[in-house]
DNA sequence: GTCATGACAAAGA
DNA sequence: TTCTTTGCCATGA
């Protein structure tokens, strides 16, 4: 079962649009403490057993790293699933990563 | 009930 | 500039 703090970042991941990607940092900036980023990492790890699966591929570290593709079905699956999305990924790293992020709080803001 | 850990990030030295 | 330390909240033992 997850808490309200959980729902709140399942919430805003599957906000995200196709072909985008976030960060740890602005989705628990978007919920009001940034540095409740560890947090929404825990929260993706239990994404998985949540019923409306949440599209935790879009969401990498800061770095554009995907720092959690290991916690999926299958390693290799997170970056096909990005790949799919016309995200390139090479050796774990999002390509042209400025590009393919998408900020939550603006989207909220711009609703 | 407490202790330790985790898909991270920002600030300090 | 890089390296180290602290904060955050929930889960598991």
């Amino acid at each position: 079962m997850a808490s309200d703090f959980f729902e709140s970042v399942y919430q805003v991941v599957r906000l995200i649009p196709k072909g985008k990607v976030t960060t740890y940092g602005a989705i628990a900036a978007c919920l009001g403490s940034k540095s409740s980023s560890r947090v929404v990492g825990y929260a993706m790890n239990g994404s998985h057993r949540v019923k409306p699966k949440v599209p935790a591929h879009r969401v990498v570290n800061r770095n554009g790293q995907l720092s959690g593709k290991m916690h999926f079905d299958t390693p290799y699956q997170m970056e096909e699933l990005l790949k799919k999305e016309g995200i390139v990924v090479k050796n774990d790293q999002i390509q042209n990563f400025s590009q393919h992020y998408w900020d939550p709080n603006k989207a909220l803001k711009l609703d």
